[in-house]
RNA sequence: GCCCCAAUGGCGGAAUGGUAGACGCGGCAGACUCAAAAUCUGUUGGUGGAGACACCGUGCUGGUUCAAGUCCGGCUUGGGGCACCA
């Protein structure tokens, strides 16, 4: 009996497939194609279980749709630009780019030994010249079709390390490193023009069929569109008026206040005549730009002094407040604020002391009573109240006429707003794509002409002081303007790295085109059929990249509606976490379990403290590398447990346990093929096929059975249950009995079956199996097989038998028997009998196939 | 704080509104072995019962239905995102 070796033979088809090109993929347009995607990996040093998931789903139809004859385009390449390598290059004076060349090699490595089926030909790194250089063209090209513009906007600013830090690099309202109490500081910027695109971004949510729904419900939410009223609230004593939008204007007689955001012009306007205003608009700079930083600070407000005259009633007039919750880039900068029916409203009411009228009075209340206590009534069900002319009128009514009114005394006009705000895409760091313009003094912005492209990264760049390397370089950023040709200077930004990962699919089709997309290219391989990636993408990167096919569109780049067809969104790979007595992570690998479910320290002996299943991070030690998995158990078994148990969309704990249960299957199919016996005989290769008038109906059932329950299932992406399914062949091609030729054919049905159907999840196991099976051709190049539905179905269907609602019998019956028959059958039970007694029957209802219930 | 999602045996999970627990892991019993590992066979939601069988059971709670893990309302707990991490 030869054990399976993995490594032995894993190695081997690796360099066979790669030796035949097997998986080099070219247009073709007399052939469907279909393009998967997995998302590409930022170049961290190693790959992690996470991207051993991602890129076995995607693998696995990568190979199934290859088998069913499609022309599959499945890249991979690197999303190289970011923060990190900067990072590494401050705290270890190794260059980024050295860095991420490093890495990607290492990761290469990694992802090539788990035997994917990649067209390694059309590899990419976005902080290679090539692929920046044709960013830097589009980016151009959207400067010239008015999709980008350069605007004021806020960042964190760190006052030590001179510095704009991310929001992950501000912690509780400090720099990371320098530990300041960061600031708000405006810059000026550039900006991508999304907005232009929310109400098509948003209608065409709709036709993203293939997309889950959570994903299209989140992005919808993003996008944000409000129906509401815009109009004016003029100023006591003040010529001027203060713009509000409102999406109850239906509730504007229970105003009570107005609140500015500490942006808004009118604020700062203000404050430079008052102090306390002033130091509060100062105090709110204080806080971080994120919105997890401006919705949990405490909401705070001051008093303006000023006083704004409600449209509907000019007696009637409010305070004006400058608030902390306002938010200047939403609507006009501006709220009123209704107590009842808006709990931060109410909040706030509560807090100054303001007034609290209800104007929607909820149904079955009567007005006299009803107040508003600790919690404003928000839902939009109910008539007003309290409101003069709007009194009566149900909450949609009463928006329309509130309208309608507006319009009619010049004060506001019915509108849309939207929560989406324009993508700012300017960064003030070096390792990324750098912006192609030219700022002069006499020409203005200038764009870089293409001859001239790229701009190039500088290598001689410095991370040991503040500011950015870019900008204090020496040299780098002074040229003559193109325009007049006097001294000018670059443009010493680069852009978000979400800019280069939202194109890369599209760059894929020509990786190495001196275009950014070759249109005979595009227009064949686009849109990706299958992307694949994690659940964390849901917004940013995937609207961004919904984006950039509509500008690319708009400029002549291609000629689609959507990126990405269809999308998968998988589950994170979680591990339990451990700590020593003394209290620090310990690695899973410094830990040994006991019978009893506890767990020592192998160094120490003493016990460890098993944390909670959570995502695998660095900082906690609860990490696998896959790498010692796969040099361990080889790559199919790391790959068939990815696949097993788990739902794909859902979170994947990995556990020695599980491993070593696929290692074991992966050597018990070996031993299927490797282990023929006199008992157990297995046909010659080119037998004929079982046939079922010939005894082999019930092996013929199972394997037709399995590959029917295989193909759907991978078709709709449960592969825990394929991989349940192929268990189940594999448990009956070892149960088929006989010693005649029906038997040995049917066994090597059985067996070749199995080894196609599992060709896509254990690649090399299933290459090697085929060949021990006799073929000289690869499984790679195998079909996928069909079931025959005839041959797949049940004689008999087994028939549950419910007295009102409850299990009392099961009756085996030919499938599809008549409703009467069944019926009878089922009445006929003595279980059944006993349960109806003599009470009369009112009712029996018949499932064909499937079941029975008596009503009594 | 706001948006979105999830919850089923000891564990991972299966289940077009139609027999809850497929398949795997683990456990238990047995076979093989000098022994162990590996492998094979049987068994395995809980309670009661010799058994037939009965009752209970899909986070909590209320509802719709002949029938609810599945649909609807209200909660609890855990997770993802929140615009400069990728």
């Amino acid at each position: 009996m030869s054990r399976y070796n993995a490594g032995e033979v894993e190695a081997k088809w690796q360099a066979r497939w790669t030796e035949l090109q097997s998986f080099a993929s070219q247009a073709d347009p007399s052939r469907p194609k279909y393009y998967v995607l997995e998302m590409f990996p930022y170049p961290s040093g190693r790959i992690h279980m996470g991207h051993v998931r991602n890129y076995t789903l995607g693998d696995v139809i990568a190979r199934y749709k290859r088998a069913q004859g499609f022309n599959v385009l499945h890249p991979m390449g690197w999303d190289a630009f970011g923060l990190p390598a900067e990072n590494a290059a401050r705290d270890s004076r190794v260059h980024p780019a050295r860095w991420t060349y490093d890495n990607i090699a290492a990761m290469r490595q990694e992802l090539k030994s788990m035997g994917l089926s990649l067209d390694w030909r059309r590899e990419l790194a976005t902080c290679h010249p090539g692929y920046y250089a044709q960013q830097q063209r589009l980016f151009l090209d959207f400067l010239a079709a008015d999709l980008a513009y350069r605007k004021e906007s806020w960042v964190n600013w760190d006052p030590v390390d001179q510095t704009v830090l991310a929001n992950e690099q501000v912690i509780e309202g400090r720099g990371w490193r320098s530990g300041a109490p960061v600031e708000k500081r405006q810059l000026a910027q550039w900006f991508f023009r999304i907005t232009a695109y929310a109400p098509d971004l948003l209608a065409a949510l709709d036709k993203l069929d293939r997309w889950p729904e959570r994903v299209r419900l989140m992005q919808a939410n993003w996008i944000g569109r409000s129906e509401g009223a815009q109009f004016k609230f003029r100023l006591q004593g003040r010529d001027d008026a203060i713009e509000v939008f409102s999406t109850r204007p239906d509730t504007l007689f229970g105003a009570s206040f107005l609140a500015l955001s500490p942006e808004h012009a009118l604020a700062r306007e203000l404050a430079a005549k008052n102090r306390d205003l002033a130091a509060f608009v100062a105090e709110t700079r204080q806080s971080g730009t994120s919105a997890v930083a401006l919705e949990t600070a405490e909401k705070k407000g001051i008093d303006t002094g000023l006083r704004a005259i409600h449209p509907f009633d000019p007696a009637r007039s409010v305070p004006v407040y400058v608030a902390n919750f306002v938010l200047m880039e939403y609507g006009t900068g501006a709220i009123f604020g209704c107590p009842g029916h808006d709990q931060r409203d109410l909040d706030f009411a509560r807090k100054y002391g303001l007034p609290v009228i209800p104007v929607v009075l909820p149904p079955e209340r009567e007005a006299k009573s009803f107040a508003i206590g600790a919690e404003a009534y928000t839902d939009e069900i109910g008539r007003a109240i309290n409101s003069g002319f709007l009194d009566g009128l149900e909450v949609a009514d009463a928006k329309r006429a509130a309208i309608a009114k507006l319009e009619a005394l010049g004060q506001g006009r019915g509108t849309v707003t939207w929560r989406l705000r324009d993508w700012g895409v300017s960064r003030q760091r070096y390792w990324g794509c750098p912006i192609p313009v030219i700022h002069c003094a006499a020409c203005g912005i200038v764009p870089v002409p293409a001859k001239d492209l790229p701009v190039s990264l500088p290598e001689d760049v410095a991370f040991d002081r503040p500011g950015s390397p870019l900008d204090h370089h020496p040299t780098w950023k002074h040229v003559a303007c193109p325009r007049c040709a006097k001294p000018a200077r670059r443009d010493t930004d680069t852009l978000d790295t979400f800019v280069d990962s939202s194109w890369y699919f599209a760059r894929f089709c020509s990786p190495r085109a001196d275009v950014p997309a070759e249109r005979a290219q595009v227009d064949y391989w686009l849109p990706v059929d299958q992307y694949i990636g994690g659940i964390e993408h849901a917004i940013l990167h995937l609207l961004y990249s919904r984006f950039f096919t509509r500008a690319m569109r708009k400029t002549g780049h291609a000629a689609l509606d959507e990126p990405f067809a269809g999308l998968f969104t998988q589950g994170m790979v979680l591990h339990e976490s451990y700590r020593s007595a003394e209290g620090k992570w310990l690695y899973p690998e410094e830990v040994k379990k006991d019978e009893s479910g506890g767990a020592i320290e192998i160094a120490s002996g003493k016990p460890v403290t098993i944390g909670r299943r959570e995502v695998m991070s660095k900082s906690k030690k609860n990490v696998v590398a896959p790498s010692a998995i796969i040099a361990a158990y080889g790559a199919d078994t790391a790959r068939w447990f990815m696949l097993s148990d788990s739902p794909p969309e859902r979170d994947l704990e990995w556990t020695e346990a599980g491993a070593q249960g696929a290692w074991r299957f992966v050597q018990r199919l070996w031993r299927l093929v490797d282990e023929p016996s006199p008992e157990r005989p297995v046909a010659a290769k080119g037998a004929a096929r079982p046939d079922a008038a010939g005894g082999a109906r019930d092996p013929l059932r199972e394997i037709h059975k399995a590959i029917a329950q295989v193909t759907e299932s991978i078709e709709s992406f449960r592969f825990n249950v394929a991989v349940a399914k192929i268990y189940a062949l594999a448990n009956a091609v070892e149960q088929f009995a006989g010693v005649d030729p029906a038997a040995a054919s049917a066994r090597r049905f059985g067996l070749e079956t199995l080894t196609v159907l599992i060709g896509p999840m254990m690649p090399h196991l299933a290459e090697e199996m085929w060949r021990r099976l006799g073929h000289e051709s690869l499984l790679v190049d195998q079909p996928w097989p069909k079931a025959d539905p005839d041959l797949a179905r049940d004689d008999l269907a087994m028939i549950a038998v419910q007295v009102m609602g409850r299990l009392r019998a099961t009756i085996a019956m030919p499938r599809d028997s008549a409703e009467d028959a069944v019926k009878a059958a089922a009445l006929a039970e003595d279980n059944v009998k006993r349960y109806i007694e003599s009470k009369p029957i009112r009712k029996v209802i018949v499932v064909p196939n499937r079941v029975v219930n008596v009503v009594l």
